[in-house]
DNA sequence: GATCTTGTGTTAAAATATTAACAGTTCGAC
DNA sequence: GTCGAACTGTTAATATTTTAACACAAGATC
């Protein structure tokens, strides 16, 4: 659409490449595309023009600069500044992920979790406050971001809710289809459905 | 490829179609694809042509049977046998994926968890037990199917086990590039990424 | 029973994404 | 310095997906 957008299908293989790039040791500073596709079993060029998209030229017979191409990602997938999140639902799914710490390296921050429970939990490491007061704390807190993993029956409330507390992206981990006025971004994630997948491929 | 294949991007959708159709009330016999378009915001045209690809015709103005619709995705992904797995890694994220009970709906049964502890464990749903048993487990019971949640130190070591044990396909969560032998499947799930996603739409 | 609405199914067009082909650079070895 | 190997970057060809267009079918309404 617009002259700037990175390609769908590229933009979701960035976030391995970031991923791969970062687990190399320090020692390397460069990389050849040819290496990151044999890694992550791509074609060579689709990285090469992957990489093309968001960072600058590489060196013939050297490669990249593993150092600005993990910047230069980062930058595109927004990692450089923080988003503030919040989750809602702190069951087992719920509070594995408040625990997991892996998203502050891809730039989103999990604040605080939300529950139905009245009284406020500190159990892990961050704390589970009641739902009523979700509103305010977003508003305070300039939370952008919401993350459903409340069951079925209560998952278009806590929506509602949130899209009024003014966030703006919510992932989805309930198994429903959720309502969301325009403006609102909306990632639903089934981890069933990749199990569905794999097993499908299996039986063939 | 070969002629009977379903395309990749029809397969991805699928297991949406099916978890909506699930949850509509028993009382709705029949469906329209221009009515699912809706609920899962896509194009009417192009859902009908996932049905086409999987089910048999539906009437004008009626739509399809949502029963029939229901069972024959349910084949198309190997629904219809369970397939057992084993998830190894039991932090945080891994008993909580235990403890899930949304993946029997699409024909993954989740029979054993391990872990390094060599005491073993049945304080969840499922039993965790030590890693050392884990191929004559997998032997004795069948195993196809290996969920890996362990940190990225081990993930690889844990993998080679699963392949020696016979497993058929790999869902892994540790953020590490995994090697496996040809002839297994591997599914890289990776959370972050979505949340990656998301956050470089907020940021535009 | 004519007509309108809501749907289907199919064929063609447009947009995306992947793969292949090739010419040009840089470094290391001789 | 010349040659070859290891890479890049670009353009063209293919394959795959999505969107649009249209003709027809079934029920509802009058």
């Amino acid at each position: 659409m617009n002259g700037y957008s990175i390609p769908k299908a590229t933009l979701g293989r960035l976030p391995q490449y970031l991923e791969y790039l970062r687990s190399l040791p320090e020692i390397r500073r460069t990389i050849s595309a040819t290496a990151i596709a044999k890694a992550l079993s791509l074609g060579d060029v689709q990285v090469r023009k992957d990489l093309a998209v968001v960072s600058g030229a590489g060196k013939p017979k050297i490669g990249y600069e593993t150092d600005k191409l993990i910047t230069d990602i980062e930058s595109h997938l927004g990692c450089e500044r923080l988003t503030n999140a919040v989750l809602v639902g702190a069951g087992k799914l719920g509070r594995a992920l408040l625990d997991y710490d892996g998203f502050e390296d891809f730039g989103v921050k999990i604040v605080a979790g939300f529950d139905c429970n009245e009284t406020v939990l500190t159990k892990g490491t961050k704390d589970i406050l009641p739902i009523r007061d979700i509103e305010v704390y977003c508003r305070e807190h300039d939370v952008k971001l919401g993350i459903i993993t409340v069951g079925q029956g209560s998952a278009q409330d806590v929506c509602d809710k949130l899209v009024e507390s003014g966030i703006k992206a919510i992932w989805n981990f309930a198994p429903v289809t959720l309502n969301v006025p325009n403006g609102v971004l909306l990632k639903q994630e089934n981890l069933a459905l990749s199990l569905a997948y794999l097993n499908n491929q299996i039986s063939k």
